[in-house]
Parts: structure tokens; sequence; C-alpha cells
DNA sequence: CGCCCGAGAGAAATCGATTCCCTGCCATAT
DNA sequence: ATATGGCAGGGAATCGATTTCTCTCGGGCG
């Protein structure tokens, strides 16, 4: 591997001056320069980051540790993040927390023994994580989930007011009994979430009923599980708000398999969109999140509190937008008038 | 930040020794050990893997390149990659490439300029990439794609195989006239999944029709124009293979778009899973690949070059399985008389 | 004409760990 | 009792870059 010493000798000149070619700092003489670039080009040279990093004492990587990347919500929010971080001259490195506490944890350590330059993550559990990066000095921005009781940047979105909006359309929609599957109360988005709905049905002049409520763990199964003691209550439910996008796919799964029809006989509506929502039959209603922006949002973020380390942290809020489509569509006409109320069944067709 | 020197001062040894505590591998004498991982304890002493990889000319990252993390291909290889290097003792970073030459070139030289311990690819393009790390001595290994030229380790699926049991499955539903919309043709998935189709067809005896192929991008957009560009032609296909999963997502869409009923008037059958086929309508028929395994497979071959960098490079080749589905079931009675057409073909009930 | 200032380039220190080399001590063998 | 071998542990070099310090040379100004 060749190093700046060897650039040197080929190109008669110092380290120092090679160095100063390769960062542009000092005014150097235009022979020279010319004389070093041509040498490391010669040599294919590569600097070595390792060595870099170790004399700067910071790196040009970023760790986005995510809760799991086989959620869609991830996709675009990682690209968001990538082009900012890219306009300022960092590479992102993803780390797939898998929600699982020992591989997040070894992700947190990785980050600070690598001495990264910043992390962008969304906290799948107790704010310990973060605050062993916050007091280490790392550069945090925490996405997705508010992380109580430390103080770092943060992107969410108005969780509240998305609960609200989805539940007030299914109210609007003509739905009486909605109910609601929410996820663990540690995590703050799963809370918030809940709020909205609970709001949303203060609102219209009702009271939120207790037992059309479920708590489950974001996950797929959880769902189905959480959508099936709803159907066994005494009195089930004629509509479902679900708080995630991967419980949404489960609780729709469960009433296929009960052969209860969706959007007629229960309505749906979900957090989170889902990648090709437009293939799935009933298609599903969903608060969608602009998951681009909360990317760019973080890494602007980021790019701020490195540049700045000292300035007080701030919470960066954006606005989710509801998408409806047939999985809510109970008493609305569709426009061709294909989808008559009355009619049994959910798009089967077999 | 504290050092191993601050360390070594307060457990009143030389910095040699806490290295040596550090790294266990020389004998130190258990009080002195014991004093200094009292002393790393007191200070929260965390080693500089920086400093370290610098010394040892090695670091303990591996660099996973993928070409699409929005692609649920890459979720569960991802898993497998991991779960074996964490055995290994190394932590894994995922680069997205995005199916962008770009962004794969930056990737790869960052992987090159932090001297990462090893590079797992799935290459998007020419084989020049790959060449760079290999002449730079990185130890490399290729992933669902086969690089030609190059002296690589490989894992791959055996799409050949696939494809043909794809078709050959098509051809047995009672299917006469089956397309195929296959991917660019400097990807070798693309070429192997159609000389699959290709074979499947002239083992029945019947030619493959040359108007019946189409070549697309891999990606939704271009499925989807494929597949409007087949149904226009004067004899339409009854059936689609689809090499891929994105494009299979896009043909089917422009099914319904169109009106013609999948899987009555046209069969469909994709090469990839995608997730929550069970909930698309029709539900997908697939060639699904052993993504996990993959994964493991890859990080095998990767410990395996990092500990002997002479050994001859070798390819892995998996199986897929065909997974019937609804979108292929034209004439499939229901479950208990399993196949009705009695025509043996080729390599069936794997 | 001499002095001072500044720019440009080389020498050397530095970042924090690992590792080679050497010293000193203890045990064992002659 | 002395020589030898082995081992524990300290000192110092090392990895490859950056950065500070220092030196030299040239130009401008008094």
């Amino acid at each position: 591997m060749t190093t700046i010493y060897d650039v040197a000798r080929m190109a008669e000149v110092s380290a120092s001056t090679v160095s100063r070619v390769l960062n542009g700092h000092s005014s150097v003489d235009p022979d020279l320069a010319a004389r070093v670039r041509q040498a490391m080009l010669d040599l294919d040279y590569r600097p070595n980051a390792v060595a870099r990093s170790l004399r700067r004492q910071r790196t040009s990587l970023w760790a986005v540790i995510i809760s799991d990347i086989g959620n869609p919500f991830f996709t675009s929010l990682v690209r968001g993040i990538e082009d900012v971080a890219q306009e300022a001259g960092f590479s992102v490195v993803l780390c797939n927390g898998d929600e699982d506490p020992d591989k997040e944890t070894r992700y947190v350590t990785a980050a600070l023994a690598e001495r990264m330059a910043g992390v962008i993550i969304s906290p799948s559990g107790r704010p310990a994580l973060i605050n062993r990066l916050t007091e280490a000095g790392m550069p945090v921005v925490a996405i997705d989930r508010q992380p109580h009781g430390v103080a770092v940047d943060t992107v969410l979105v108005d969780n509240v007011h998305g609960a609200e909006t989805a539940t007030a359309h299914l109210i609007d929609s003509g739905y009486r009994r909605i109910a609601c599957i929410t996820g663990p109360r540690r995590i703050s988005t799963a809370v918030q979430r809940l709020r909205g709905y609970q709001q949303a049905l203060r609102a219209s002049g009702r009271t939120a009923p207790e037992d059309m409520v479920r708590y489950a763990d974001f996950r797929e199964g959880g769902g189905y599980q959480a959508m099936a003691s709803l159907l066994s209550a005494a009195e089930p439910p004629d509509a479902v708000f679900v708080t995630n996008n991967l419980m949404t796919v489960g609780a729709v799964e469960c009433l296929v398999d009960r052969g209860v029809a969706v959007p007629s006989r229960c309505g749906v509506v979900g957090f989170d969109d889902i990648p090709w929502a437009h293939l799935v039959r009933p298609s599903l209603s969903t608060v969608a999140q602009p998951t681009y922006d909360l990317g760019r949002a973080a890494a602007s973020l980021l790019t701020e509190r490195i540049a700045n380390p000292a300035k007080a942290s701030s919470t960066v809020t954006l606005r989710t937008t509801l998408r409806v489509r047939e999985s809510s569509a109970r008493f609305l006409p569709r426009p061709d008038g294909q989808r008559a109320s009355g009619r049994g069944g959910p798009a089967r067709a077999r």
C-alpha cells in the first residue's frame, strides 16, 4: 500500500507538502503541486483514512442505526440522509439494530470505538444508549421516536395529529365502534398515536372505549393476535386504527382469515405507509409519513450539531398525510361507482 | 477521551501491560491484570478502534454494499451475514448502492480508504469496481450476480434451474403462449433466468418464441411497460415469467389496469419472493431464494478469505424453491387432486 | 544598504494503540 | 554454586497521516 512518503519521495518533496496539496489548507508552489499530483496518479495513491482519522480525531462516517431494515419506512429515510450527508462530505453506513437491544448496543459501541463523526438513531428501547453517546461527546440525532429524559436533537412526525386525522376519518366514514391496536407503552410513538385516537373520539362527543384498545409489539404477529382478541370481544369493533405498518398487515390478515369483510364489516386505517399498498386487496388506507424529508431533516440537524457541538438541542416535527384507499371506504362510493356499499366482501374475485 | 496511558498511570503499570490485558495475547500477572481492569472500569476506558486499526493494519468492520435497500431480497440476506460476522468478531455496516454506479463507487472507495476487513457486494454494473477491490488486496465476496472476468468468491442461486422450474410449472398448468420479461443483458441473473425459461420451453418440445421476450430494467416501471408491450402484440401471451420481484409487481399492476384477469387470462410467476405476497390479490407465485442462507454462505466465504488470502476463489450455488400461489393456478383443482395434467415434465417436485 | 516580514517548504511532534526488543528475575539443570 | 532458559513487564519504535515549529530565501521599505 503506497503512503504519503512514497508520494513525497517520487515528487522529491516532503511529506508535509504532499499533505498540503492533498488538503489545500496552505498554499503550495504550483510546480510542486503539479509534481505531487502526478506522483499520486502514477502511484495510484489512496490516502489512508484510518491514519487521517487518528490524527484529526474525527472521521467522515456517519452511523445510521435503524431498528429494522425490513421495515420499508426506513428505505427513503435513508435516502434522505444520504443525500444531505454527501453534500456535507460524509459517508453513511447503516447499522441494522433489528429491534434487538443487544445488537443496538453493539453498534453504538462500534460507533464510539470507531470515533464516527455522528450517529442518527431510531432508539428501540431505553434512553441509556443515547446517554452513552451524548456523554462521550458524540453528535447524535434521534429519529422517529422521542427519547425521554435526554436532551438530544430529534426528528419526529406529528403522531398525535396523524392519529387524530385517521380516527376522525373513520368516524366520518360512519364507523361507530372504533378500536385501536397500538405498540408497547414505553415507545413514544405508540403512546402518542393512541392519544390522537382518543382525542379524535372525544372531539366527536364519544368516550374512548377502554375495551377497544390493545397493546401489541409493533410486529405482524402482534397485530394478528390483537385483532383476533378484538374480534372475540362481546361487542366487536366495526373499524380499527392500527399504529404501525407491520401490525396493520397482521390485522388485515386476521380479518381475511376470519372472513370479516373489509371495509364493509370492518374498516382499517394504518399508521405508516406500506410498499405496494396499491396491490394489496383491499388497498390499505394509511397515514403516510414524509420519510425522505425526515431523513433530510435529521441529516441537517446532525451537520449543524457537528459544526456547533454547543448549540441547544432542538426538535423538528413534520406533518403526516392521510392516504384514503379502499380499506376505510365503507360508505364512500368509488368514482366509477364500482364498489357499492351493500356489496359483500372485499374484492375477492379469485 | 481516556487513553491507554491514563489507564496505565492509574494502574501503575506500562501501556504495554494494559494492551496485553486488553488483548489477552500474552500472560500477565493476575494482580496486575486485576489492577488494570479496575482502572479501566474506573476511567470508563474505551479503546480507540482507529488507533488500533492503524497499528494492526486491519479493522473489524465489513462493508456490505447492496444494490437497493428497498428490495426486500436483501433484508434477510443481511441478517444471515450479520449472524456469521458476529460469531467471527466482525461488525457489519451496510452501504446502499441504490443501483447508482456513482454511489457504489463512493462506497467502494470508502471501504478501501477505511481499510475495512472485507467487502460483500452485489455488483450492479461493470466488473471494474470489483477489480479495484481485489487489486488492493481487499477480501471480497460477490453475491447474487456473477461478475465475469474476475476471480472472486461468489455466492449465487441456481438461476437457470429456478427459471426452468417456474416456466415448466406454467407449461404444466396448461398455459400455451408463455412470455418472459427479463433484465438488462449485462446482468448475469437476467441472462441466466432467460436461459432457464428457454430451456424449459425447448424441453417441452416447443420453440421459444422470440417475440415473447422483453428486456427491461429490473424496476417496477420497466415491468409495467414490458407487460404493456407484450399485451399489445398481435398475439398476446397467456402467461408470463418475470425475472425479478419489482418487475413482477409492475407487470401485475399493468394486467390489473388493463383488466386482464390473473390467473385465468394470464398466469404470472415471478423470480424473487416479495413481502406480504400472501396479502396481494391474487397472491403471487414466485421462485423464492434462500436469502438468509445466501447471506450466511457469503459471510462464511469472507471469513475464510480473510483467514487465508491466498486460497483459490470458489463459487457457492444454492437452490431456489418454487412457491405456487394463486397467480399461476389456472387449471389447478382445489387441494385434493394435485396437478390435473398428468404429463411428467422435467425436474418436477423437488 | 540593511533590516524586517512573510511565504513556502522541510523537520519533527503528535494522535493512541500494538509489538519488538531487552532487561531482570526466578527456576531448573549441571 | 553457576550457567542457562523462560517469562513477565517496561521502553521505544511503529502504523500514516496532520500540524506545529523552524528555517531559509526573497522582496519591500526605511
